[in-house]
DNA sequence: AGTAGGATAATCT
DNA sequence: GATTATCCTACTG
């Protein structure tokens, strides 16, 4: 695959670009990525759990943008995530970065990840916008214009690619929108959607007012 | 191994 | 006010 066809490819659905998305590298800030796990975000319609299925947003707004370019949105009151925008400008869609393997600028991905392990380095969508430096101030950057980011090509990989269900989603979590790289370390574990229960106005609390 | 709870803030209802 | 495309720590077996 050439940068010129990686390029074109993004214009299609994001169900259809993700899984050429594994094996290739992502550079930012001196540390370079190989894709092993990545996941297909739809646009408006038939995708509830993409941001963009409301239509676009000021959190959301790039990827409504031109494909090629990065959406990073905040998440948690502490995550960032990095995704690569496809279809035309216009229609919402991406592929959310999972997980990879270090392959370039260790040393720096280590500094930036203290304690964690080489194989954890970028093991998980928001432990890899840490090993890269990846912030909002990157979102609707082009990643094929020597901006911050930079994606590119890699060789073809030599293991299989599995598909499942995408992790922690609360809607559609039955919709394989997930690749990733057979029996490849750096893949990260699959957790479902943990519900919180932070409603504690329930027992005995309301009735206790009088003392 | 696996599970449970907390951190922490933008976004949406 | 509730939810979230997550991660870390601490606990149980």
């Amino acid at each position: 695959m050439t940068p010129t066809q990686l390029r074109d490819l993004l214009h299609q659905r994001a169900d259809q670009v993700a899984p050429h998305l594994l094996g290739c590298l992502v550079t930012a800030n001196g540390v370079t990525i190989r894709l092993t796990e990545v996941e297909a975000y739809a646009g408006e319609g038939g995708d509830p759990a993409s941001h963009a299925h409301r239509g676009p947003t000021r959190r959301n707004a790039s990827q409504f943008g031109p494909s090629g370019h990065a959406y990073v949105y905040f998440t948690y009151g502490m995550h960032y995530c990095l995704n690569v925008v496809c279809r035309p400008e216009g229609i919402g869609g991406g592929v959310l970065l999972r997980a990879g393997e270090v392959v370039d600028g260790i040393d720096l991905a280590r500094e930036r990840r203290p304690g964690a392990s080489d194989r954890d380095l970028a093991r998980g969508p928001a432990r890899l916008t840490v090993a890269l430096a990846v912030d909002r101030s990157c979102d609707g950057v082009a990643l094929f214009s020597g901006g911050p980011i930079s994606l590119r090509p890699g060789e073809p990989p030599a293991a299989a690619v599995r598909t499942g269900p995408r992790t922690g989603v609360s809607t559609a979590a039955d919709t394989p929108w997930r690749f990733w790289l057979d029996a490849d370390p750096t893949v990260s574990p699959y957790r479902k959607h943990a519900p919180k229960n932070r409603s504690r106005t329930r027992r005995g609390h309301a009735s206790e007012s009088k003392a």
